[in-house]
DNA sequence: ATTATTGCAAACTATTTGCAAGTGA
DNA sequence: TCACTTGCAAATAGTTTGCAATAAT
């Protein structure tokens, strides 16, 4: 399965990163495996204060920024601005379409970086950005 | 001079849509016809505030607010989460090719969305979101 | 004159930081 | 043990709101 491996991935490149396995970023990790889509830092601290209900809210933040420091979360500024994190696919280069209403993404391969564009003004090309928005098959019938 | 039309486009949008011309609106259509690229709301605020001394915050956040759901400025949250402002260009669509260090954006007429993708899922898109960030000929002479 | 707009202050949200107590290696 | 991590509380940054005074029409 690999939605196990994510957790394990993710806590591996913790220990790797000399960071101590604590019982909350086992379940972070939990969290990030169980769920393929985004979450913003309220999603995962609801999540956790099920189980641990003292967990606190910096230690929620703490963790989602190594994370993603480490590259093993993505980190997201949504449309309106929202921060969210997810589970990064690091072993390939993809996009995503998201449902502007659910936010259930789904990735897909096509990038536009493969066209020969032309760009103006002989910039440094560092990365690149590109979303699809929508409204996903459930909340279109749901809307109906 | 386009410049000073998009002045004038802005004032008549607040006129048409039935809001009073202040000179703090007039001046907000003034920074945005004089700056081409993003601003944030300091940005504008500290503009403004060197005429009008007295600006508050608030009213700044207020106009930015009304000027983008208007449809004159556009809203845009970079990379780090951060709210900028840009006049809008509602003529033709395009997309924009950023400078991560000075922020200089070029528009460019390439289009993803024009391309046959396949895009999974059954979603009924609605926008999307493209942009190329690097660093613009300048920024990498400094860097040098 | 009438009503929208402003500036102030305060509220609010999201995120970060200092520090003593707790916990993993 | 010993350094890392946590939770608390407080600080900070960014943005929004209520309201009386002000200014545009």
């Amino acid at each position: 399965m690999s939605e196990h491996n994510l957790g394990h991935e993710m806590l591996a490149a913790m220990t790797k990163s000399g960071w101590r396995i604590t019982d909350q970023r086992r379940m972070l990790a939990q969290i990030f495996t169980d769920n393929a889509g985004y979450l913003s830092p309220k999603d995962v601290y609801d999540q956790m204060s099920m189980k641990y209900p003292s967990v606190s809210f910096d230690t929620v933040y703490r963790n989602l920024r190594m994370l993603s420091e480490m590259g093993v979360l993505e980190q997201f500024y949504f449309m309106d601005g929202g921060l969210k994190f997810k589970g990064s696919c690091v072993d390939h280069h993809h996009h995503h379409l998201i449902c502007v209403n659910c936010e259930k993404t789904l990735t897909f391969e096509y990038c536009p970086m493969e066209q020969q564009m032309e760009l103006p003004g002989r910039y440094k090309i560092l990365n690149h950005r590109f979303e699809v928005y929508g409204i996903c098959e459930e909340c279109q019938e749901i809307a109906t």
